[in-house]
DNA sequence: CTGACATATCAACCGTTCTTGATGAGAGGA
DNA sequence: TCCTCTCATCAAGAACGGTTGATATGTCAG
């Protein structure tokens, strides 16, 4: 449960948060939805270097679009978020008992 | 604080992690230290192919490594992971509340 | 000192990812 | 219908990352 289940899933995740300009997206969408249009401004990227990012964190899972109107929004997606969380937890958890391996000998 | 407050450290933690190589060596480093030649052996993977990704592990926080006579053991870093780990839990703590934004009009 | 072993580094190659500017597709207002 | 607005997609080039095989560094044993 707390091993690696699918890695590419979760490369795919990593992937898509290893960017300054993803990272300043999910850092906006921290406080809820917002519309490209808001992200574009906020972030000083132009429109299909946004949209191509975007696409990145939705086919990594990270977000989710709504189509309203004339405008899309993005939101982080929760599922993805308690998943990531329980991974890096997995890895905090056993990090301090130092089982010395030992076994080159 | 649970602001993005280092995105180019933030995102060489996660670049780091995207990677499946890189993802079984830490799946390995879990149970605790590690020396080279074992990872080379579970991974089956070739030594300077390891070497590169372990440093690659190193350069950006997530691994520590010791030498010990000949051997080098490398062993997850208690520090980042914690960090990591708030980073994460910082995500998932607003992902719920859905303020509708709707400035866009 | 010499040779063997464990690991790191380097250079070259190749595939992937990011950026940019142009075009396309869907929605709404006049 | 036609125009405008928002966003997605595409093609081409630039930049980056991973693999490989060869070489370098450091440590121990004899």
């Amino acid at each position: 449960m707390a091993t690696v289940k699918n890695p590419e899933r979760i490369a795919r995740w990593f992937h898509a948060l290893a960017d300054e300009t993803r990272l300043g997206i999910v850092n906006r969408l921290r406080a809820g939805e917002r519309c490209v249009c808001d992200l574009t401004d906020d972030l000083e990227a132009s429109q299909s270097r946004l949209s191509f990012h975007l696409k990145t964190l939705k086919d990594a899972g990270i977000v989710t679009d709504r189509r309203q109107g004339r405008w899309v929004y993005y939101a982080l997606n929760p599922e993805t978020m308690g998943a990531m969380e329980d991974f890096v937890k997995g890895l905090r958890a056993t990090s301090k008992l130092r089982v010395l391996a030992a076994s080159c000998d």
